[in-house]
DNA sequence: GCCAATATTTGAACGTCGTTCAATAACGAG
DNA sequence: CTCGTTATTGAACGACGTTCAAATATTGGC
């Protein structure tokens, strides 16, 4: 059964990670699999396995899409903003996405490698995008001091910012009923701002 | 074949939890299996839906136990130290605790919920714990701000804190080379209280 | 001391998962 | 039309979480 159809391999796989996306917000994350995407785009499972690695390279592709929404999101919430204003931006908009609830926002947060394995270093360049979005705007916000300065804050604030998203996306944080989530972040990100360029 | 030993339940519930975290140590997070920490306590599988309702509940358990240790680290980390210096000491107990990559410490990170369930009230309220921490730091810093406002600040920080650690620990956070996770936590705590002191 | 009642533990079973791979069906070239 | 190539299958493997009737210990009453 060869070329049942006209679709090229990189057709197919992006079809597939079309159907990861796709059965996450119809069914939940906890019905991805192998066999449930294969179904979806009528294929069989182990078809799967020509395209991808394996499940962890399959899920991290779809999230590497998700990670483009992001970056979107974050680019347009940021634009013709103060660098100030637009970093603040930034990480509400990451907020909320994350707290729609959408699915293929906990795929996002909740995916862990099998066996421990390493995240793969295409994804990492991924994420790094995101980080070089905040770096941007320090570099307008502080231009004389050291790149490196720009880089630590960019990471702490992201991860800062993860930290909260996650943490509300999972249920894991305590919300006591006078704290918001979108307080935690306006907090985090202001404070800290406004302690960096203190120093 | 019943009380084959004297254990009681208590005691054969203590017996798995020490059994969850013997396993993931020796044999690394994705050994833990209801199969694996029954062979371990001498019981068969099914044992285990009589000592805790599902699996979830039984990995929560194990990590309200390394929430102790962490809770205990950071009381220690603390003690005799002004409240800015024991915040920053307690947020680099977590750090360092989590960098040692134990296994114990990836269970905690990288747990989730099957099916999307909820997390159970009783783990929320052992989180409580650590917030309160802080909040008893940012207490002595600050007597005068409102209840409310420390309660920000101590969530706060700890998403933040909580962030750095979990990206560094699952291999997320592209750290470069001029970046340690240590510099991180110590810039988000720091600029963050400055910020957080001078609003 | 014995037996019935009760509590505890088993182990096989179910359906699911990720993954592999020989067999197979469809195509392009000659 | 045939043949080799290649894409695709689907059955199989072992492991997983979970359930539950059956089997076994312990206990209390006589």
């Amino acid at each position: 059964m060869a070329r049942r159809n006209q679709h090229s391999r990189e057709e197919l796989q992006d079809l597939a990670v079309a159907a990861v996306l796709k059965i996450a917000e119809r069914d939940g994350v906890h019905a991805v699999s192998a066999r449930s995407v294969a179904r979806q785009i009528g294929y069989a499972p182990g078809m799967l396995y020509h395209l991808f690695e394996n499940r962890d390279d399959l899920i991290l592709r779809a999230n590497a899409c998700t990670l483009d929404t992001l970056a979107a999101a974050m680019e347009n919430a940021s634009a013709k903003k103060a660098p100030e204003k637009a970093l603040l931006a930034m990480a509400l908009a990451y907020l909320q996405l994350a707290q729609r609830e959408s699915p293929r926002w906990k795929l996002l947060f909740e995916h862990v490698m099998a066996d421990g394995a390493e995240v793969p270093a295409w994804y990492q360049a991924y994420s790094e995008r995101l980080f070089s979005l905040l770096e941007q705007q320090l570099l307008l916000l502080a231009p004389t001091r050291a790149p490196s300065a720009r880089q630590l804050a960019a990471r702490a604030i992201w991860s800062g910012v993860h930290g909260v998203c996650l943490l509300a996306v999972t249920g894991k944080l305590d919300v006591v009923s006078s704290v918001r989530e979108k307080a935690l972040v306006e907090s985090l990100v202001n404070h800290y701002l406004t302690g960096w360029l203190a120093a």
